[in-house]
DNA sequence: AATGAAACTGATAATCATTTTCACTTATTT
DNA sequence: AAATAAGTGAAAATGATTATCAGTTTCATT
């Protein structure tokens, strides 16, 4: 049915692991979401399904999920973890806006190829990497700038 | 005498708080210090100068030396934060080894560029980035070249 | 130099995300 | 079905960081 749950559960087996409820349940949770939430956040949402489930077993799927390789944890440094889709997903990088907190996820081949150049200029052996742009997105400066006009009181046509 | 501690001192009366013993006691374990020093070890040096500080007073000190612009945390997500010199720095990426956690730090103009096209491309204003290399050094490459071979009992000349 | 208010310090407690523990339940193997 | 292994949930533990608070120090003013 769904080739991802397959995979999980290939994973599971191919390392004695074992499946269950729970595992299942917050898998739907992670397949089904379409931001990148926390634990707290995917904690309540398996609630709704499965509403004996802990907070420690929600830490460990989410932990089997991301060796399985199906989703991979993402850290912007405000000391909460969230997850991301990885399972056949290209490798990319994240603007994030600071206002909103929206993500957009991007990828530049060229700034890519130079990071490759500016790892081999140093003689490093390049294993992966991490770029954040952080900014104000569109909408954000839009707001922003409505709010100006207004207290400014000038015309905005 | 030295003039980022001057800058610290005049920072610190412009904004009403006091200069002390301890908090010149960790500016200079601070300064002097070559590497990226995390809180523990910061703390540990200057304890050689004066024993009876306090844990939190370095927390406390060091988030004044970042706020005055002298200091900047960097988290590479493994729950421990670092802190670099910013004073008179221009901003610069990482590039760090994943075996012996050496860093250098890097800049390039090029992917600067392309990361300001791109974030344009998406209607973002951008305030900053932050970009991590993680890879292999050349020594650690070496080393762990010269263990292979020694394993394999190949000749090596 | 003395004073008093405001800021600082150090020890400790609190917080917060995450991990571990452990008694108990569920699944798998024999 | 019994034995074994793994999983679960509640609660405790952990580790980094921050807040609290009584006692101390600083600094501007007498």
């Amino acid at each position: 049915m769904n080739s991802i749950k397959q995979f999980y559960k290939q994973y599971l087996q191919n390392n004695k692991i074992r499946y269950s409820a729970q595992r299942d349940k917050i898998l739907d949770v992670f397949l089904n979401m379409e931001r990148h939430l926390s634990i707290a956040q995917i904690y309540e949402l398996v609630r709704n399904k499965y509403s004996h489930i802990g907070y420690a077993t929600v830490y460990r799927a989410m932990n089997l999920i991301c060796k399985a390789g199906i989703a991979e944890k993402i850290d912007l440094g405000d000391g909460i973890s969230r997850f991301e889709h990885k399972y056949g997903q290209e490798h990319h990088d994240h603007l994030i806006c600071v206002n909103c907190g929206k993500f957009i996820e991007v990828i530049d081949t060229q700034i890519e190829e130079l990071q490759r150049q500016l790892a081999k200029a140093h003689k490093f052996v390049l294993k992966r990497h991490k770029m954040q742009l952080f900014g104000s997105c569109c909408d954000c400066v839009k707001a922003a700038k409505q709010s100006l006009s207004v207290l400014a009181k000038d015309k905005q046509d």
